[in-house]
DNA sequence: CGGAACGTTGACATATATCAAAGGGAGTGG
DNA sequence: CCACTCCCTTTGATATATGTCAACGTTCCG
């Protein structure tokens, strides 16, 4: 757990005797592709941090459809935020890899943010972050089209892996049914987004692999976010 | 100020010396309707406190579309977060009414914020807040029509005020542009959603007066929300 | 009083969801 | 190794919600 806590962001830098606390409030859980971790307005009993794998945190329409909030992968953290607001997890979690995660409970670890400032500034700085994404989230399903959110997904891809190339080339980290609920739409409609980049000459679809081949129109379609 | 600040939700049951210290971070800034505060993008220098007076943070999309994030009254505090991230506000504020405001300055604040434990809690608890208002947003703009915001929008109230009667009466605390703009949408689709829920007899409409006819039928449409 | 902002309504355009069908790829069991 | 199934993906036809544009009445405020 220990070695967990130590890539994770959230505790990267904390001295050994921090470490050892929040191990101690903690216990380990495996989940298999699929396994649900908590429901939507389950009491938040804990937290988690990612050892290994892939989670999924969404919300589901009562029609069915699914938005896609976060993804957490190796060394992130998620569910934070849930331990001081209502007593409930205000999402639904589940691993869309077979995972590994550090369960951090809800009571020790409060105390622990109460004795140790590091932590309590810690948080701080995510909850910040998460604030700053999720403002995102809204500003592009009010005020965008999809194949704009689809363009910016690209370009943060790009820049957050500093690709380059000529034609850079990505490789589709989800599948595009994951990818359409994180967009905030349907796999149908990507569908028709990718192709609609496609026959412009922007992009090269092949499976997952997706080659840029006009890096300045993909600029020019987020133009103003 | 300290008035402010003792009337002001994140910073209530403070003692002295910590309302103190935060004065001695803080001026005033009085604000007329339609007065910016801040714009997006531009760099982070404090954070604001409502002494008096609404103020509105929201999002312009290129073609001009507004998306609020949220209003802020006497007693709220916003941009927050904005310290803590990557230097610059996320979004543009503007004032609605005329409003006076208790300016927070960042090096200061942050400095207060490391040294007293019970300011960063009290941090964590807003944001933790916070995140779980822009979570619901994200929901309803994503999984939801405009008629079911609607109704939320009128639960919500009826709620939090604990209103009762036969029929319930709302006074709509904004002007339908700003409701319109807060539920993600345009004045004209606003128009007719609530004349759909008249014309449903759920409700009556008169100007900025809702007369909440069917409470039931109103909860029926947000089923599973 | 007069202009500006607000609110409503209609006709229309458009993006996206829905429904249906079919192909492809990966994995499983015989 | 093949056949089968399941899931993912794409494409087409269609439905629907919402945005756009324009016109008009109302309210508010200087």
């Amino acid at each position: 757990m220990k070695k967990i806590l130590k890539n994770s962001k959230l505790f990267t830098g904390f001295n050994e005797n921090s470490i050892e606390d929040i191990v101690s409030a903690s216990s380990l859980r495996k989940v298999t592709k699929g396994e649900m971790i908590f429901h939507e307005k389950d009491p938040a009993e804990a937290f988690f941090i990612v050892g290994d794998g892939k989670i999924k945190i969404f919300k589901l329409s009562p029609e069915g459809k699914e938005q896609i909030l976060m993804i957490t992968k190796q060394g992130e953290t998620f569910a934070e935020a849930a331990l001081f607001g209502e007593g409930y997890y205000p999402a639904s979690a589940q691993a869309i890899e077979d995972s590994l995660l550090m369960v951090v409970h809800k009571d020790k670890f409060l105390t622990l943010v109460k004795q140790n400032p590091n932590i309590a500034l810690s948080l701080i700085a995510r909850l910040s972050e998460l604030l700053h994404k999720l403002n995102r989230l809204v500003e592009e399903l009010s005020l965008t089209d999809i194949t704009t959110r689809l363009a910016h997904y690209f370009i943060n891809i790009i820049e957050e892996k500093k690709l380059s190339g000529q034609p850079i080339v990505i490789q589709l980290a989800e599948k595009k049914t994951i990818l359409a609920s994180q967009l905030g739409t349907i796999p149908e409609t990507l569908s028709r987004s990718l192709a609609k980049l496609s026959k412009e000459n922007i992009i090269k679809v092949d499976g997952s692999n997706i080659e840029i081949n006009d890096l300045r129109k993909l600029y020019s379609i987020t133009e103003g976010l």
